[in-house]
Order: structure tokens, then sequence, then C-alpha cells
DNA sequence: TATTGTTATACTCTATAACTATA
DNA sequence: TATAGTTATAGAGTATAACAATA
């Protein structure tokens, strides 16, 4: 028989576990030791490996909201982390895109986000934590996957 | 080499596919299909599953605030699903537990989250959500051992 | 007429500090 | 003096609808 762990005693499934991490993670990455929010920092990294993404291309990735977009698109275009230019095939479209400015930000947070990640994960194996990102991953695509509203 | 999943092109870190998975799941967790919002419905699971919690322990354990677990148990003993007694080695303490009709309303709201976490990892076997489950739960237990505050 | 992005607005959630009562 | 819980309040985050520009 396993050890039961603290944290989930009687299995109450997935979804409160990924909840509950989350919440738990977040108050952990705070914008000192990220440079920046998370939701900005997630927007970057979409932008950083998705070149020509779209505003509403970040809405559905990112499940957030056109509105939450345009703020965090204004924050970081003010602190000159992106830029926002219309889409010459499609003059109703932006086409976001990452300055060096925003690229360097990007770096610096991903070492800070490592290394927090680092001490979140430091009791799982590495082929664990490989396991881990892998399942995760593939539940992200199944939630890409379901169509948007219900 | 594998193939390359759609939402997590250049691995973005663990940090942020859990937020990007929690915001995804938040959304299809709604209200009328649980009969619950998802912070009520942990906190009753959390008192099913540990007889004798205090308001402090659920603010701990959930990584919520003082604050956050009044509201949210004004809102469920409102409901007659849950109550609050003083505890009588030290009456500044509450216990909070379980009624009747808050177990009832949790195994409907289980219900619905089964089904619909079901979906969400149809493309796992049954092997890899025990490991999902599993190093989820490590990671939570690590998480709740890290002090809080920085 | 439909779509992309913006603005305005309200609602929820979260964080903080001040307060009460117990220890 | 310290702790558990409550209240009050402000701030961040989220959702909704109305609007402008473009297709």
């Amino acid at each position: 028989m396993d050890v039961k762990p603290v944290g989930a005693p009687a299995d109450r499934g997935v979804v409160s576990l990924l909840a509950q991490l989350n919440k738990g993670v977040h108050r952990l990455m705070t914008d000192e030791l990220l440079g920046l929010r998370l939701k900005p920092y997630m927007v970057l990294g979409y932008i950083r490996d998705h070149p020509g993404a779209t505003q509403a291309e970040l809405e559905s990735a990112l499940f957030l909201d056109a509105n939450s977009v345009v703020l965090i698109l204004n924050e970081l275009e003010s602190a000159r982390y992106s830029i926002r230019r219309r889409d010459p095939n499609d003059r109703r479209r932006h086409i976001v895109e990452l300055t060096p400015d925003g690229r360097r930000m990007l770096d610096r947070a991903e070492k800070a986000r490592e290394s927090l990640e680092g001490e979140i994960l430091k009791d799982l194996s590495a082929e664990d934590r490989r396991t881990l990102r892998r399942l995760l991953g593939h539940v992200l695509d199944s939630l890409l996957a379901v169509p948007p509203r219900g």
C-alpha cells in the first residue's frame, strides 16, 4: 500500500487538484519574483512561440476573453514588451509581436519561473517531471478541442 | 521523436500549463453543471474528508485567505450545506461540519465533476490518469510544505 | 450581415487592515 | 500579548454588452 498523500486523502478529482495547485503556485509567482504578473508572462511566451498570432488566437488558446487580451496587451505595450500591428491581409486583425525588450524580459522571467518550478517539483524524478508535462499537455490539447461554450 | 503537442510547442513550464488548464477547466465547471461554484464545492469536499477541520485549516489547505473562507462558509451555511460550531476546547475556533443536505449536494456535484473529468481525460489511459493524479498529489504536497509567504 | 478589436460596466475574487472574542 | 474569526474596503480579475472599423 502507498502512503496516503496529505493533500488528497480521499481523491477529490483532477479538477479540484488543478484548482488547488494553481492557487498555491499563483501565490508564489509574485510580481517581484517574475518581473511580470502571470497572465502577461503567458501572453509574452505565447507570442514568442506563435509568430503571427492575433488577439483572437490569444483569446482561445489561453482561455481569456477579448477584454482581458486588450488590457494585457495595453499593459505590455506601454512597457514596450510587445506591439500590435494591423494584418495587411485583413485590416480588422492585429498581429501581436514581441519586441527585443519583451524578449529580454521574457528570458528573465523564465529564469525565475524555472527556479520556482525546481523548488515545487523537487520531489519528482526527472522522468516524473517529463511525464507530468506530457500528461498535462495532453489534457490541455483535449481541453482546447472542446467546443467553446457548452 | 514525439509528435509536438499543439498546446505546448516550446515547453513553457508546468506553472503556465497549470494556469492555462485551470482556466480552461474552470470555464467548463459552471454553476449550473455543478450546482455549486468550484470554491464552495472544494470546501464541502474538504470538510467531508477532514472531520473536525477549522477555518484556519481550510485557509492553509486550500490556499484561501481568511476572508474568503468566511464568505464561502456564509454562503454554504445559508444554503444549509454546512454549519459552524464552536470548538469546546478552544472557543476562538470554529469546527466546520457537513450537513446531510450538504452531503447530498456534494454527491451530486461529484457526479457532475466526474462526468466532465471523463471528457477532459478521455485521451488518457486508465494508467495515465492514475499517474497524473499521483504526480499532481505529490506536487500539492510539496506546495503545502513551502512556508506560507516568502 | 459577420468578424475583430475596443470601450464601458458590473460582478466576482483576492488581499489588507481594523475589530471582537477568546486564549 | 497572540490567535481565530469577522467585517469593511479597495484592488485585481472576469464576464457582458454596445460600439467602430473592416470584411
